[in-house]
RNA sequence: GGAGGGCUCGCAUAGCGGCCGAGUGCACCGGUCUUGAAAACCGGCAAGGGAAACCUUCGUGGGUUCAAAUCCCACGCCCUCCGCCA
């Protein structure tokens, strides 16, 4: 959630951010009428208590006909606390309600608009020229099936559309992609953590996923758990309810992610750039306010140093306002080099969530002035499925052998995968 | 799934319906002492809102009462034992 601070003192910014994020504005001025009221009514039933709190312990004290007449006047002054005690509470659960839909106010360096008008920061690597080498790229799909890594037919056998099996070569991929991360790092600073998955509405929604990205939990309604769509959400988590004392504090999540991929009909059908579940190793930062700015740039560079050592040529974009997530005030994304679709595509994503998240999960930290909210961002170090498309793809050779990248070799064992 | 036990300020514990927002020990912070440290002693030390008075919070939600950490109900979580199972 937001400060309720900067709503009293410069709504005007609250509503320009709603704006620009395509969001409604309006809520804004319904929370700062539900705020005043809320506030008028703790006020009042403040004052009522404290009447009440004083009656009641000169009851002890008095005895006889004195005694009879204080109790007959508390009495009724108890059903008048009980009354401003129900108006309290619902003034305040209307402020929240809105508070929690009001979403993070956005960077101002940001690029305003929707899904196209993001902008790109730079490009890294050049793609092949495969006229030039003198073949046809083939597709992951295609290479998948040669080398007998990936088969989308039995998954969908069995699950359904957009899922997949990851068999022998694939499979080892994702453990040397996965095992290649979580030393990178730890190497970093970050502490390796494998989270639940299923995790309890309060943790989805202290992260900011059941707003407008609820459409796209799976959520488990007989025993009320959601399933995660990425390790953010039980990372985050981690330090709910607590006061933190040492920043920043660095977690690499490595978790399978679920997503119902809801209004994606026809988008991505082949092969396993969209699908339902995947594996993904998440890094996670709680860090003070001001350290925010900088350790954006730190999780970029990771992700980066990572898409160096796959060797795949990639672009950064700078998202814009309106395809943020509510949380996040700023993202930037990696978007590789896929050649069959002659295309960048996202593979990795960084947010600044600033102390957005770390309000709603109550997540503090301590110094001179008091106890404060934390900042919390996030970015994906590899999510396993796009990555392996990426790799099968940019580096296939002509009898659809793939050869692996230098620093992925000590974790897999070999220099090239071979057709089946 | 069955049977018990428990949830209080970082940890461990004490708490008769009003004198309890709550005692004690440990930890932590400051000080005295010391060449330095330890020990000892003194002081401080839950969170949130509020300028303050004051208000809220003893797992959560309801109830009884003028008044609930304390009584009643429901739920949640944790632990132990039995059964089942990766």
């Amino acid at each position: 959630m937001i400060d309720l601070k900067v709503l009293r003192e410069d709504p005007e910014r609250v509503r320009l951010s709603q704006k620009v994020r395509g969001e409604n504005p309006e809520l804004v001025d319904q929370l700062l009428v539900a705020d005043t009221a809320r506030r008028e009514a703790i006020t009042a039933f403040e004052a009522l208590r404290a009447e009440q709190n004083l009656l009641s312990k000169s009851v002890g004290a008095a005895k006889g006909d004195e005694k009879a007449a204080i109790l007959e006047k508390a009495k009724e002054l108890s059903a008048r606390v009980k009354a401003a005690d129900s108006a309290r509470a619902e003034a305040e659960s209307a402020a929240d309600a809105l508070l929690l839909q009001i979403h993070n106010l956005i960077d101002p360096e940001a690029p305003v608009g929707g899904e196209e008008d993001f902008v790109v920061l730079e490009h890294i690597g050049t793609p092949r020229d495969f006229t030039t080498e003198g073949f046809e790229p083939k597709d992951h799909v295609e290479i998948g099936k040669i080398l007998k890594a990936i088969d989308t037919e039995r998954g969908a056998k069995v699950s359904g559309s957009r899922f997949y099996y990851l068999t022998g070569p694939g499979a080892l991929l994702e453990f040397a992609l996965v095992n290649y991360a979580i030393a990178s790092a730890t190497k970093a600073g970050f502490t390796p953590v494998i989270p639940p998955v299923l995790v309890k509405p309060a943790a989805m929604e202290g992260t900011g996923f059941l707003g407008q990205a609820a459409e796209n939990v799976f959520h488990l309604e007989e025993d009320d758990f959601y399933l995660v769509g990425t390790s953010e959400v039980p990372l985050a988590a981690y330090h709910m309810d607590e006061i933190v004392d040492s920043l920043p504090l660095r977690y690499a999540g490595y978790s399978s992610c679920f997503r119902r991929e809801a209004g994606t009909y026809g988008k991505d059908t082949r092969g396993i750039i969209r699908v339902h579940q995947f594996d993904k190793v998440e890094m996670f930062t709680f860090c003070k306010p001001e350290d925010a700015l900088a350790e954006h740039k730190r999780l970029l560079q990771w992700e980066k140093d990572f898409m160096n050592a796959m060797e795949i040529p990639y672009r950064v974009i700078d998202v814009a306002s309106g395809d943020l997530g509510a949380s996040a005030i700023r993202k930037f994304d990696i978007e590789a080099w896929i050649p069959t679709q002659n295309a960048y595509r996202e593979v990795t994503s960084t947010s600044n969530c600033t102390e957005f998240q770390a309000r709603r999960l109550n997540i503090r930290y301590r110094d001179e002035e008091g106890t404060k909210p934390v900042a919390t961002l996030n970015g994906t170090l590899v999510a396993i499925p796009r990555m392996i498309v990426a790799i099968l793809e940019n580096h296939q050779q002509p009898d659809g052998s793939v050869r692996v990248p230098e620093a992925l070799r000590p974790f897999l064992g070999v220099d090239t995968l071979l057709p089946a």
